[in-house]
DNA sequence: TTAAATTTTGTAAAATCGTGCATTCTAAAA
DNA sequence: TTTTAGAATGCACGATTTTACAAAATTTAA
């Protein structure tokens, strides 16, 4: 067995179980103890896990799905992502839309609460199903290869079917007068839909998408409940946005 | 032996195995190792392989890494993938269902075929967005935490409403008296709307799980029209298959 | 505190790697 | 067809990486 396979196996591995012992490894791969350790001592030093007394466990900063470098502004979307689980008591219906950023809220998302999803999103389906409480739903559709998402006719019918409580509309780009924008057509009428279905409409933003817009608009500012971004509620960018009555956190 | 046919063969060898050992390859073609030492640098410059110490591993499919030593009968599967690959002349339209036999089928589907592929798995969706070529359309429903593949009734009804050429049936167990049987009821219901909704029914299955039963009934053997195994075609094993009437590769 | 488990440190052996060089092979030019 | 430049190959050898084992130091848990 090559290192490179070992490596593999105990990110996996990590990524599953959120914790591995230095000695189950061992036996299971049958290589001495000191191999893994020096494996996990590497895998440590990347950032990849988190090396721990008698084994390791999973590093929460990193990302599965995309590696975390790939993610841009990774940080910023954990802070987004954390203040949008605060949103969340339990039990209710909510739409996911695909981006980074609800990526970040699905894979961080509190294993002790309870919800139905509904998401036309790959990515963000995996990780949903790593949380035992959650129910997934995935709403099908034609596969864009790219965004790795459900488009066009059924997932919109789809979409109109759900009587959601709220939505985190992620990605696009948002500005105070003219409102969501998107860059896709297709893309918007999912939007659009997902906005429809919804009692609450929170968008997720990172602060560089504000003041900036598109070809297509998704719906505009009003139509929007809440807006997260990972700045301080106070900020002088997000004001415009509570001067017309949304909630910023 | 030609460079360049060296080169192939460890592109294609690293491409179904995921990994290769430097020394295996040097004796399998009967050149040095320095040789294929050189290979090996030269594929990693242009980007096809990984190249590691002591040999190379894939660096193709990155989101879910997939580990090969934790699909069981991981030889058997690839070979059946590969004989399943036949079937598809390029521009049909198919249903495949999950299971670790219908994700090799797709993570090794020939990457210039065309083809239009129906399914409720996210893992096997995951792996088709790597087909350039391949239109994937997810069945949408509730998804199950284990299987990762959409169930109940939204699923089954999406897909009474293709029109599919052939369907790929994975998994369950297989007896030549009692038909296609399964574990689970809500899959049964899944592959019975499958297996009603394809002209053309094909059943892979590794040998092992030949004259096996489960409780739940999916079809007859009459209504299967084609079985892959990782048998020869001329195995015993097969022979009350082919007495009536299927198609055995 | 003590005992067990784990880690660190040091060492040695095995496997693998990179490089220079002579030889062989390939293919284009004569 | 023959000639010849350039690429590919095999071999030798020192350098590097990887691994296992052992002893001493450290941490953990009772």
């Amino acid at each position: 067995m090559l290192r490179e396979e070992r490596l593999n196996y105990i990110i996996n591995e990590v990524r599953i179980r959120n914790r591995v012992l230095l000695t189950d490894i061992s036996k299971k791969l049958e290589v001495s103890e000191d191999t893994i350790r020096r494996d996990l001592n590497h895998l440590d030093d990347q950032g990849k896990i988190k090396k721990v007394h008698g084994g390791a466990i999973s590093n929460s900063f990193h990302v599965y799905t995309y590696k975390e470098e790939q993610i841009y502004a990774h940080e910023s979307k954990v802070v987004i992502a954390t203040k949008a689980h605060r949103l969340v008591q339990g039990g209710e219906v909510i739409i996911m839309t695909g981006g980074t950023t609800n990526l970040e809220v699905a894979r961080l998302f509190p294993k002790d609460i309870n919800a139905t999803v509904f998401t036309p999103s790959l990515p963000i389906a995996m990780q949903l199903l790593e949380h035992p409480l959650i129910e997934t739903i995935f709403i099908g559709g034609k596969l864009s290869h790219d965004a790795q998402i459900s488009l066009g006719g059924d997932a919109i019918r789809t979409i109109m079917g759900i009587n959601a409580d709220l939505c985190f509309l992620g990605m696009g780009n948002l500005d105070s007068q003219f409102g969501l924008t998107e860059f896709d057509w297709e893309v918007v009428q999912l939007k659009k839909a997902i906005v429809e279905s919804s009692k609450k409409v929170v968008a997720l933003t990172i602060s560089e998408k504000i003041n900036s817009s598109q070809r297509f608009k998704v719906c505009s500012t009003t139509e929007i409940h809440t807006l997260i971004t990972e700045l301080d509620p106070e900020h002088p960018m997000v004001e415009p946005f509570k001067l017309k009555g949304l909630e910023v956190i």
